[in-house]
DNA sequence: TCAGCATCCGGAACACCGCTCCGTTTTGTC
DNA sequence: GACAAAACGGAGCGGTGTTCCGGATGCTGA
């Protein structure tokens, strides 16, 4: 194990311990809360779990969606380096689309509230929906440009679309054990599958 | 037209003159202000705009969903009643389904904030769904039964899931001018066709 | 070692919200 | 006109996000 990845912590510019024991403290606490009571809880509890003022909380991260990147930021790195790696193993790209569109679809189901938070029209989250955009469309364009290419999916589906898409259709699934959101994501990416060629493009 | 709808108005229990006046001033103001404001809006604007007190508000209607439901019934009514008219109308009945869909999409992505709380996890809007659900899944279950007994979608999809799917994809479209449910709603539809069995069924 | 200071901390404080409670007012009836 | 039932209004409570500032804390340099 390389003693410590390079570019792991993203800002170490505090040079005072005790206010990266505090971030350390307040991220851990972080993710306690969320994994119980979902990405709303309030602000209050997080810092009394980590044994801080509210205010020190705000200082380490300003808005809600720092501490959500934060805490998930391993999740969405992994999430974002497997699109590559399925796109080179896959026999087909279409295969590793939905392959990663399953991971991806996991990672929003398995925490609570959180693709809710993601499309919520809150400002408080609009630097949340910027961070997952910026690191997983890219992966994302390039799983539909591969399939696009390879003749396997219509070629006129943005990358935006599609991650937004598969967000919305995960809202909700926490409090209503009758709403499965695979089978329509399932029935989405059939949807993608450009049809045999029987004439014209859809309208 | 007949003078007036026998069961127009829900429940005409009160018999004191300022109670049915504040009900009209309270329903009114509250349709302004969720035309400005969205569903979300405080109930103490609702009430300063209707000059009554927020008792007064409640009294009439307990919850949040009760007053989004009696604002927006007759359109509700409306969509409910277009189903079977668009089924007897279309030459097939997948075209009665989209038309039906169409029309429900409207519905939604028109009123500010509408789909974000008929899926929204708080129990504020619990009644709201149900509501909905009453009037509308049987209606959207007919639309699919017809459908399928034509042979022209696949008959796993449950009516359920296919109105949740299509409230979750119109939440945000208020907040993001990039995006277009209607788009990704149409994929969705082409999913549900049955395609020309290229090999097994979709897993 | 220790003074000095920039940095950081904590929680009180303010604003806003949903919802309820209860003294007061209005309305219909006798 | 008087009386009781019904309805009214807004103060008040509990909860949340966010800010502000006096005080504590850890680094630095002599």
């Amino acid at each position: 194990m390389p003693t410590e990845s390079p570019a792991d912590e993203p800002s170490p510019r505090s040079t005072r311990a005790d206010a990266l024991r505090n971030r350390e403290a307040v991220l851990s606490a972080t993710a306690e809360v969320f994994a119980t009571s979902g990405v709303d809880a309030p602000i209050r509890r997080i810092a009394a779990r980590a044994g801080v003022g509210m205010a020190t909380v705000y200082r380490h991260f300003p808005t809600r969606a720092d501490l959500v990147t934060a805490v998930y930021r391993h999740q969405i790195e992994a999430c974002a380096q497997a699109g590559p790696r399925l796109l080179a193993d896959a026999d087909a790209p279409f295969d590793a689309l939905t392959g990663w569109i399953d991971l991806f679809t996991d990672f929003l189901v398995t925490k609570h509230g959180l693709a809710d938070a993601l499309q919520s029209d809150s400002e408080r989250f609009a630097a949340l929906h910027t961070h997952f955009l910026d690191r997983l469309l890219p992966v994302c364009a390039a799983l539909l440009d591969a399939a696009a290419d390879a003749g396997e999916i219509r070629a006129d589906v943005q990358p935006y679309e599609l991650l937004r898409g598969i967000g919305n259709l995960c809202i909700g699934r926490d409090t209503d054990p009758r709403y499965e959101p695979r089978r329509l994501i399932g029935l989405l990416l059939d949807g993608l599958r450009r049809e045999p060629p029987p004439g014209g493009g859809a309208a």
